[in-house]
DNA sequence: TGCTAGCGTCACAATTGTGTCATAAAGAGG
DNA sequence: CCTCTTTATGACACAATTGTGACGCTAGCA
């Protein structure tokens, strides 16, 4: 079969964050309400020095700028933002009322993600929220994450640890996928079987056990079969903060 | 890293020349600025027409089209560039302002290196036209390559393993030079398909198995058979880095 | 025309992966 | 310390995927 098909777009996916920066109250909230209807979490600032806490505080998945506001303009905000190796890869929308070029390829230069002039559609700004989203979350899928000595390469599609190459089984593969892009949070055997598996099998929860034990077993090289655990009653966890003892 | 040299950029490279397409003098502008900062010489067009006359004469090494155009829009010209022999070769990057996959299913179909959505950062652009001017230096490259024992040359059009002569035939010859030029990384059938076979056959899948075997046969000479991998599930490999056991 | 090299497909063999079960272990709470 | 749950584990039948040898066909060539 093709490709991995990790990553759909399904019920148990996190909600994205979306930051709206814009003076004007109204704007503000004609976004939030067309956000919020497509199951974003919303968040507001009226201004660039509330917008650049909040950035911080919440880490957002995308933010919404406006090009034209009172104090620190949009633009300069921008440049903060990407001049900061933190906030550098948060992906940033502008918002602008002049349909000139100029602002477009300033915009763009200083690093923006997209460009929409006002007055815009709630339609056409969402899909271009979620057209970001899903190249962000494309481009993520092919870099190789790590986690203490483990590495692994979706592109290679290849798991080493120390160096050694690790075997895993198909959907050993997509289990270990599945937590190295979903950290430190529990999971239920009922969604990791969707995200796994695929949101329309119908298996014993149970199996989930067998494939944590088989993931686990080929990763115990110096210990990183810890970073799967257990809490019981509930589901299963990959994290890195290894648990008591 | 695998040993061999591959084409870096050196000083002794010619510049390459790259052709800008976009109704919009602005994005020309842009592009043109960022490009010649980088040491490429740069063409311009603002329509598909004088596009294809400036191809035809410059014959450019790599064309920047834009999607969306008045008149004849950069897909139909794209596809004109392709099923011409002359023109097939050069590599383009499509831009386009929709955001959608769609365009980019599309664009790929018919023959795009790559696909760019407006708008992006220069830099990411350049990056992306590096890369593809890069790697098509390595696969035109004249240069043989070596991988263990085995050396591939593709002018002689001759494969030896310690100095032995390998016997190949076309299709497995094709089949190496892909893997050679596209190491550590999984293909599915159908990707190596494409690649080796061209984007227009229709053949089983498990025909590349097959050639995959006789590949391996052709090169089992010290354990060379070992860099072709399978990887159960998606597809196969070539990896230097052989796996245990 | 007869011959040969390659190619694509097929059937069957070999290998590897998967889900379930029974049973052992491990926790939780009294 | 005992009991009730929940999880870990080893075994196993069978599914799914891949490897392989054989075969017929075609194009090029003598």
């Amino acid at each position: 079969m093709g490709g991995q098909k990790l990553e759909q777009e399904n019920e148990f996916m996190p909600k994205h964050t979306i930051l709206v920066v814009d003076d004007e109250a109204a704007i503000r909230e004609m976004l939030s309400i067309a956000l919020d209807a497509e199951d974003f979490n919303v968040l507001q600032a009226s201004n660039a020095q509330q917008a650049h806490a909040t950035i911080l505080d919440h880490s957002p998945d995308l933010v919404l700028l406006d090009w034209m506001m009172p104090g620190t303009s949009g633009l300069e905000l921008l440049r903060r933002l990407k001049r900061d190796e933190i906030t550098e890869k948060i992906p940033v929308i502008m918002l602008t009322a002049k349909a000139e070029e100029d602002s477009k390829v300033y915009g763009l230069d200083a690093g923006a993600d997209d460009y929409i002039a006002k007055p815009f559609s709630p339609r056409e700004l969402i899909s271009r929220v979620k057209a970001i989203l899903r190249r962000l979350n494309r481009e993520a899928s092919a870099e190789p994450i790590s986690v203490g000595q483990l590495v692994f390469d979706p592109v290679s599609h290849k798991v080493t640890i120390s160096g050694g190459s690790v075997n895993l089984g198909p959907t050993e593969f997509r289990l270990l996928q599945f937590f190295l892009t979903h950290q430190e949070r529990v999971y239920s055997r009922d969604q990791i079987l969707d995200y796994v598996w695929g949101s329309n099998v119908y298996l014993d929860e149970r199996t989930v056990d067998v494939h944590i034990r088989r993931l686990r077993k080929a990763i115990s090289v110096a210990g990183h079969e810890n970073y799967v655990q257990t809490v019981r009653g509930t589901g299963y966890r990959f994290s890195t903060k290894l648990a008591h003892t």
